[in-house]
DNA sequence: TGCTACCATGGAACTAGTTCCACAACTGTA
DNA sequence: TACAGTTGTGGAACTAGTTCCATGGTAGCA
């Protein structure tokens, strides 16, 4: 059996509460004591149950974070900045991927009242008051990503300005003709709240203060993903009076975009421009224009506010909004005359 | 303060053992006893401290996950099976994410000793004799994914074979000068193993048997990476007698080929071809030619051997090999006549 | 009626740390 | 020399579960 602060205290001759001052460097031992603590720890082999440190402590350096579909590359480069932030403190990330309406409600309604985490991060996942209340009766802190709520705080960006962005952009560039590809409206997952539809408001936003008119035929929505945007662009290329733009709410849907006109033969951006949002890696590779928004810090600041609802007593503004910039690659160009 | 299950056991006049009973669903409790705990647990809306619950067993039900890069797509993928597969048992995912070799060294060396997991895995990366040895003092289950060493259980593929199996197909297409690009033959991080390495291997293997000779000016090394690979592939293509296919040892280097030859406006395939290794997401939408290998499973299956391990009792064989197949597509034609 | 067996139950002991109080030994000051 | 303050130390109590032993009650059976 592994050595206890027991039996480090026995060999030494001290009593345990010694031995648990050397280990948590207090000052109140003298040098001569801590030298025989340590020689014996290294005697034993001993190290300190972390596990029974948590029990005691009441806390665990551990901290969850629930992402839906953690494999979109926009997700990843957020828990990278998660798992880099918490591990320069020495905190351990736990990650539950959410997949399911059913798993979604199971994290939302589980993790918080398992004390096995400190705090909790949501990324891109709207929680409902039933699940705000149970949060603050577990004290359970909790910071968003990509998400607001309540009282909540939160960092993401300023989708809706980020949707007039992308338009703004295909409008400058002469297109009257702009087409929307976004995820569904209602979506239980998100509590029927996404960016995708406030990218959407942007985009309408924009026509409107143009003066263009709202055209709901060339409003596509349907499921995230590479595919499904891809057959709802072939919907839109079907129309009479097909659109010479497409804004995707995502670099992925944009993706699907591209393979659709890519079906068709159609040439980007001499006769389509498509522009997505994100900037995920690949993007570049893609040359694909689209709506930067700082995903590795977005998880790195959302760790650093819930240190700040960690450390009680410090006040944390309810929401932060990250900048966001245009990006503009070879997939968007004047439409054809 | 949150209920105990002390309280709950005063509230409803029995013992606590009566109390930890109901909660584990013992049949050594009365229909009526476990209804009125049951009741009392509901009114004081108590909830069982997992903490204490895994000091009292000593068991954490956590698995911890170390990875290199782990917004690599292939790795994202791997963790992806390896999330599924804790989460159907109710396990949890603590994860690691690796980028200096200060990070690797700190991670093989604490994260086992902690006894904040009940398991650990290792993606692509190879611990060192000596850190091995420290995984079975500290009596940690260990299982392996894309690596091998010692007697440590783990799941792989061929990746010699896989090396075989793309340079056979650009041989059998007829190519007869082909480059490799992969990363570098010495790497702390993996401790000088990479899969990289054997497919290599695999590939001088291919060019030997059709008794071609090997041609070092054809073989480039550098870090793993889009651009690096890019870098990389433009020194080959200067080169007086340039390759008219490159196997890179990753899809992530084959998008680095790809973009070396869009730089230079040399048509794939016509006249360059170009394979890859993984298969991951984005290869389809590339079109990419590559070597397919089960990543979602390996993660899936690699949580199936530490089950396994911490089963005591069962048998576990040392290694697996998963099966790998070819993908054709569109970046390999045959040579330019 | 006694004996055995089994079921349901209570609660002490245990897990391995931290915290805090008590106390001894020493130091500094009036 | 007396007293207060500081420093170093020991160890009981505490954290919230599980486990296991002891016990009382009851049913089955000779």
């Amino acid at each position: 059996m592994a050595a206890t602060i027991r039996d480090v205290a026995r060999v030494a001759g001290v009593g345990l509460g010694t031995v648990s001052r050397v280990l948590n460097n207090s000052p109140l031992v003298s040098a001569a004591t801590r030298q025989r603590v340590l020689s014996v720890i290294e005697e034993l082999r001993y190290s300190p149950s972390q596990i029974a440190r948590n029990f005691s402590l009441g806390r665990t350096r551990t901290i969850a974070a629930i992402a839906p579909f953690f494999t979109r590359p926009s997700v990843v480069e957020r828990l990278r900045g998660i798992e880099a932030t918490l591990a320069s403190e020495g905190y351990h990330l736990v990650v539950f991927n959410v997949e399911t309406v059913a798993r979604r409600d199971e994290c939302l309604r589980e993790v918080p009242r398992n004390d096995r985490a400190d705090g909790l991060l949501i990324i891109s996942l709207v929680p409902r008051p039933e699940e705000i209340r149970a949060f603050s009766e577990a004290r359970m802190p909790v910071v968003l990503i990509d998400a607001c709520a309540g009282e909540l705080s939160g960092v993401s960006v300023d989708d809706v300005a980020g949707g007039e962005l992308a338009t703004t952009h295909l409008l400058e560039l002469g297109h009257r003709r702009i087409a929307f590809v976004g995820d569904p409206l209602e979506d239980p997952l998100t509590f029927n709240f996404t960016s995708s539809y406030d990218r959407f408001t942007g985009y309408q936003r924009a026509l409107t203060a143009t003066g263009l008119p709202i055209r709901p035929e060339y409003h596509r929505h349907g499921l995230h993903g590479r595919y499904e945007a891809r057959v709802l662009t072939h919907e839109l290329l079907n129309l009479p009076d097909p659109p010479t733009a497409i804004f995707a709410a995502s670099d992925t849907q944009a993706m699907g975009v591209l393979e659709a006109a890519r079906d068709r033969d159609i040439p980007v951006p001499a006769a389509l421009s498509v522009i997505g949002f994100d900037d995920i890696d690949i993007a570049e590779h893609l040359g694909l224009t689209t709506v930067r928004q700082p995903l590795f810090e977005s998880g790195a600041r959302a760790v650093e506010l819930l240190f700040m609802l960690l450390s009680e007593g410090v006040a944390v503004p309810p929401a932060e909004r990250l900048a966001i910039d245009l990006v503009i690659r070879t997939t968007t160009a004047p439409p054809a005359t």
